[in-house]
DNA sequence: ATATACTCTATATATTTAGTAGGCTATATA
DNA sequence: TATATAGCCTACTAAATATATAGAGTATAT
């Protein structure tokens, strides 16, 4: 499941890829604009910005910018970097494997087997979908409604 | 993330699903055999039995046996029910969906769309994968071992 | 100078995870 | 029918993680 923290992050970046090239937003404007407790928003930035995926100005007309184009930063990257590992199990993760203690022979653990399969799945999905594709997808889902009528 | 009680849970299943047929099996020899807190094993599988997963006998020569056929009981059943829904956000979940209060438009949410495709492929593995399929990937790797040398 | 806006450290609260303790109940079998 | 076996049920606890909040500090545009 996505913490708040990785959804919140979401949401200010999403708003932050679709005015990209306009500008900075302020935490506070962006923290108003989604319903995200200031503060909070304020830390989960800070740590995008620490991975380069962010960039911000101080002062008057500063606040937050994307590091990259939209084109070049991953949903993959972003939730990585705030909620750990897509891997449901250490022993899977290729960012951050970590071997099960107890496990005997990784090899043949079964749970690992399928395991490798979910977390292939979610890394080809999620690291496969930059921020474009994803203003792409809701420009698709708006015009899918329009054409309905 | 897969937490201990699913994956105590899954360990505890795959043993009873190798030896299906063969009599039950105590929680006490389950806890020994994995390296399971024997109290906390015995939650899980009350659990599982609770969800007709697993049948129980009490008494001498009692313990767990599987309450179906191994190709019967599929992953998502068991993960669903030990560590809850296995889509990443409540709104793309088809066994527990809730909507996100803040969402304005759920249909046009990045996020949203994007999750769907995570949630629509992990059921697809774990919902196709059967106890019986498991045990045959982990006979198809140690053949595989063998091979090599 | 001054207001703006991000930065950094510390702290607080709630929830979930991962257990533990102990008595109760059903059953096989001697 | 006594007894040991083995699951059932309720309650509690410790630790970790998630979800924030407070307040002082620092850089910058005007």
């Amino acid at each position: 499941m996505l913490t708040k923290k990785a959804k919140y992050g979401l949401q200010a970046i999403l708003l932050l890829a679709k005015d990209y090239g306009k500008g900075p937003i302020t935490i506070a404007d962006l923290a108003q604009r989604e319903g995200i407790p200031k503060k909070f928003l304020e830390s989960i930035l800070l740590a995008l910005k620490n991975r380069n995926i962010l960039y911000s100005l101080k002062g008057k007309g500063g606040g937050y910018v994307l590091a990259r184009p939209p084109n070049e930063i991953s949903m993959g990257e972003i939730v990585r970097h705030l909620d750990g590992p897509l891997a449901p199990v250490p022993c899977v993760s290729k960012t951050a494997y970590r071997r099960c203690e107890e496990c005997e022979d990784e090899r043949t653990c079964g749970i690992r087997l399928v395991m490798k399969r979910v977390r292939d799945s979610i890394a080809d999905i999620l690291d496969g979908t930059s921020l474009e594709d994803v203003l792409n997808m809701i420009d698709e889902a708006r015009h899918e409604i329009q054409n309905r009528f």
